[in-house]
DNA sequence: CGCACACTTGAACCCCCTCAACCCAAGTGG
DNA sequence: CCACTTGGGTTGAGGGGGTTCAAGTGTGCG
């Protein structure tokens, strides 16, 4: 059942707004814009993107979309990661992603939002005020392509997200979750198969739909049984990656 | 861990291919225009429309998308309900919801569908080959907007479910669903607050993430405690709207 | 050092699953 | 008409995976 007793209550932020309106525009320099869904404009009409968007940082810890509120600005991460969850009225709470640089955030249709975002390290990102978004849009129908795509790709993981929370065991769910990061960090690969866990315990056992004591006893179990190996709490190296995809797609229905 | 043994091997449906391209357009009296994505599409472009759909019926129990394989059809259902799921090798299986009339289907973005679809009762669906709606979609950019609103709502129709698997009692599941499909049916309401449910009570299991008798269980009890009614086994009818709803919403915290 | 905080480990419990029987309505065939 | 089958739904008893509660182990930082 896991109710949370009184989560700590969450200050909403003061953010700091980046070189607000001068200087060279962000948008050119931006290392997220291949990822994201700001790469639909072209070069030429870059400064255009950049007199829209909001250049804005968040401290750790913060949350900068509170559930319910009224959904006024849409969000693209440029660099950090941040935890997207909902909560139930007594403090249950399920994360349903964790998003990284060159995520897009607010695709809320109805008029308020329908999850929180809280940055887990330092998180910025640029906010777009839905009107002038929309503008943006009819000008650049590129990116409206661009973002039903990134819609469409939520979606697919998204129900890859049920299927984990459903039907999988604790350790199939583990092992899905460590795969799946160790595809996001291929690009960046630092040594081996070493995968940075920003996020804490907490954080993943909220993702994966445990409690943190099944998740660090798997954790210790996977280690135990030489698939992974633990460097530190918040690194994890994957010693047999053909085992753990197997486990994570439901094979090996040993527990 | 709920391992199916051997379903029951699918065949490939032969659909039936309603007025193969004569007749009267089946797009201007379309029942389910009100609610689909084509009601971005103007009368006066209907004919255009019709010669991209083709209109398509299948029996109940057949499966007319097949996960894994080549994504080269959208689909948009005009009548029926039909089921959508992912599979486990060993056959447990999660259904990631259920699409009634208007629901536009395919949105796999990689070239393969990311999920099966299978009809419960009678479907009808209108099939677009995905070249033939691509150029559709560039004509009718009014359609593409349509599209993302409908993705933005799914997605967050899947961030609700995520926190109903991963964080929600048997009991705040069942009312969840009961709640959720009550307000689809209230547009055709008939006698009080009476809930057809065409699907089985495995497929509402798979839905919810629990087992067949998990939810008949769930449902007697619900139906002991007056907050519901079972009159048939396909239809429930709500007593008490507001204790069903703060049990789905999670308060009660009482098992 | 000592405090705080995150993570780990242990033991008992419990909600839901598993397995199995039973009910019941709808065929089906003699 | 009745015996039999079939398939969905219900109910019961027992077991287990993950939670709960509680204590221990780092580890960073003033």
């Amino acid at each position: 059942m896991n109710p949370r007793p009184a989560r700590s209550i969450t200050v909403r932020p003061r953010p700091i707004m980046v070189e607000p309106g001068r200087g060279a525009d962000p948008c050119s320099t931006c290392g997220a814009r291949g990822n994201s869904v700001c790469d639909a404009i072209g070069d030429e009409d870059l400064e255009r993107l950049a007199t829209v968007a909001i250049v804005t940082d968040v401290e750790p810890g913060k949350t900068f979309i509170h559930e319910g509120d009224s959904a006024d600005n849409f969000f693209n991460i440029t660099s950090g990661t941040a935890k997207l969850y909902k909560l139930l009225p007594d403090g249950r709470r399920q994360i349903t992603g964790f998003a990284r640089a060159g995520v897009f955030l607010g695709l809320a249709v109805s008029s308020t939002y329908a999850f929180s975002a809280e940055a887990i390290d330092r998180v910025r990102f640029c906010r777009f005020p839905r009107p002038k978004l929309q503008a943006l849009l009819e000008d650049f129908p590129a990116m409206e392509k661009r973002l039903l795509e990134t819609a469409s790709n939520e979606l697919v993981a998204a129900q890859e997200q049920m299927l984990l929370l459903g039907r999988k065991t604790a350790r199939e769910r583990v092992a899905s979750f460590l795969i799946a990061q160790g595809l996001l960090s291929l690009p960046c690969r630092h040594a081996h198969d070493e995968i940075a866990l920003p996020m804490s315990r907490g954080d993943i056992a909220d993702y994966l739909g445990l409690t943190i004591e099944t998740v660090s006893r798997t954790f210790t179990r996977l280690k135990n049984e030489q698939l992974i190996a633990i460097p530190t709490a918040t690194a994890v190296s994957v010693l047999d990656r053909a085992g753990l995809l197997s486990l994570a797609e439901g094979y090996e229905s040993d527990n």
